[in-house]
RNA sequence: GGUGGGUUGGCCGAGAGGCGAGGCAACGGACUGCAAAUCCGUAUACACGGGUUCAAAUCCCGUACCCACCUCCA
């Protein structure tokens, strides 16, 4: 079975074929830590971890590289807005990022590398490209670097763009270029900037422009030449069209396939332009568990642009609950649920799967066994186990099984506690219950059940007694 | 101006020539003391106008509207 993904280079679906077999190098841009992370934001961190997953479920070995950037002109302006270190500002975006990661179940990649870690590397860079005729630094005293558009017949490939159409860039003074759609590979330092961000280079004190650290990086940590690099579509140019010319230009072959996650958008709008922190991972949290809003992200499949609102959320977030309810009575007539293996996942989601990661189909895959696992619980408990297993195995394919313990409230076993703690408290109630029910009290039954809904918590009376759910 | 994407039922959201993905909500039924949960069933779709075809939501042509990118952006 091959996996297929929408490379968009080739604007086609293609199989893949991994450089080294058995083997997968992925590099995806992280974030620029420059604002507190939102729903946006987390979308590509949320879509490459499935595709991540998904390459481990099948059986390869993943190196996953995802950067951040914490040096770059926005970083520079806000933080003087802020009056904070350039540093501190990127340090703590950095934190809250990681947190919004952890909230949404996003695993750690292999390495997460900082762009200012590896200045020696981008000014070695930088370098053979000036050897190599395809980068010049400007001819006026500002220390500034360019790529050389002109230089390399290549520009415009990725994004199928002819350079004769493209508009000038704005990242620089265009004084010292050559043509004015170069674009600055370092940047000479400023007066109005701080001392801090800036580095001794072979054109004077500086920092990097804001397209060569992942070429660096992704050299660095994913070799000459990798399978795959992704991001979000609006990094497609210049960001990718420009680190694909200055890597190819240096003589590496760079990434293999591209994929790109597409937007989601508020009101028509996209996030990064509206609605300031209201959509913040930790805003968003408030109203829905984190594993549901992962479900609402995952539910769409990655490339199709999603019109956030609160109300399609809340729906996401209530039919997430009836898988979870399904699981919850498996277990409580089975003790634990297994995890199926991965061979035993159903050929309708591997497929799904494997087709461009479709997770619209695979999630309805989960549905279907959900709703037959549902009718084997009234009398088939061979059945709901090993649909039980199979619905979790294809949860944790999708970072979305909520019996993994990620996911539980606490590290420090205080959810569980409580739980049992309240375990003992409904039982009392429950049986008192049971009793007036017995006795055709309902007035007293009911009283009993309208008390324990008022507390946020659901029974479910089966044939076989009453149990509880918190809603 | 250049490049790319979109418009599907009350709502969300898949699919890409023939069998109505799935979810949420609604309605009817089963179950229940009544509910809830669950199951069964029902209805409502492919922006518009042409064309190709035995057959079009899907392919082609045209139109309208929307969105993204064109050097800040996930």
């Amino acid at each position: 079975m091959t996996i297929r993904l929408y490379d968009s280079a080739a604007r086609q679906v293609r199989d893949f074929c991994p450089l080294v077999p058995g083997k997968v190098g992925m590099y995806v841009c992280g974030l620029t830590v420059q604002s507190e992370p939102h729903v946006g934001h987390v979308r590509s961190g949320v879509n490459f971890d499935v595709l991540r997953r998904w390459f481990e479920a099948s059986g390869y070995q993943v190196d996953f590289i995802r950067n951040i950037t914490d040096i770059d002109d926005k970083i520079l302006t806000k933080s003087a807005d802020q009056s904070r270190h350039w540093y501190n500002l990127a340090y703590d975006m950095s934190i809250q990022l990681d947190k919004a990661y952890d909230a949404l179940n996003v695993a750690p990649p292999t390495y997460e590398p900082a762009a200012t870690g590896h200045i020696p590397e981008m000014i070695e860079m930088i370098t053979d490209l000036i050897d190599r005729g395809h980068a010049y630094p400007a001819p006026d005293d500002t220390g500034d670097v360019y790529f050389d558009v002109l230089s390399w017949a290549g520009y415009g490939e990725l994004t199928g763009q002819r350079v004769d159409d493209m508009e000038p860039a704005g990242d620089a003074d265009p004084r010292g270029k050559r043509d004015p759609r170069d674009f600055a590979l370092w940047k000479g330092r400023k007066d109005s900037e701080p001392q801090t961000a800036s580095w001794p280079s072979p054109w004077g004190p500086g920092r990097p422009g804001w397209h060569i650290e992942c070429s660096a990086m992704a050299l660095k940590y994913l070799g000459s030449a990798f399978d795959i690099h992704g991001g979000g579509v609006d990094l497609r140019f210049p960001h990718h069209e420009n680190e694909q010319a200055q890597s190819r230009a240096a003589g590496h072959d760079f990434a293999n396939y591209w994929m790109h996650n597409a937007w989601i958008t508020t009101a028509g709008e996209k996030m990064s332009k509206s609605l300031g922190n209201t959509l913040s991972i930790p805003s968003v949290l408030t109203r829905v568990r984190g594993i549901e809003l992962r479900f609402y992200l995952v539910a769409a499949h990655y490339r199709s642009h999603v019109e956030f609102s609160f109300e399609a959320l809340d729906e996401a977030a209530a039919g997430f609950q009836r898988i979870e309810h399904f699981l919850t009575r498996a277990r409580d007539v089975l003790g634990e649920i297994a995890l199926a293996d991965l061979e035993k996942l159903p050929e309708d989601f591997r497929a799904a799967m494997d087709d461009d990661l479709g997770t619209p189909a695979a999630v309805a895959v989960i549905y279907d066994e959900v709703r037959e696992g549902n009718k084997a619980l009234a009398d088939n408990a061979e059945d709901v186990a090993e649909r039980a297993a199979r619905v979790r195995a294809m949860l944790a394919v999708l970072g979305l099984d909520p019996l993994d313990p990620h996911w539980a409230e606490s590290g420090n076993g205080t959810a569980d506690k409580l739980t049992a703690a309240l375990d003992v408290l409904l039982t009392q109630l429950l049986e008192q219950r049971a009793q007036a029910r017995a006795a055709k009290d309902f007035a007293a039954a009911d009283a009993i059940r309208d008390q324990i809904k008022s507390a946020g918590i659901e029974i479910v009376d089966t044939p076989t007694g009453s149990q509880w759910n918190v809603i």
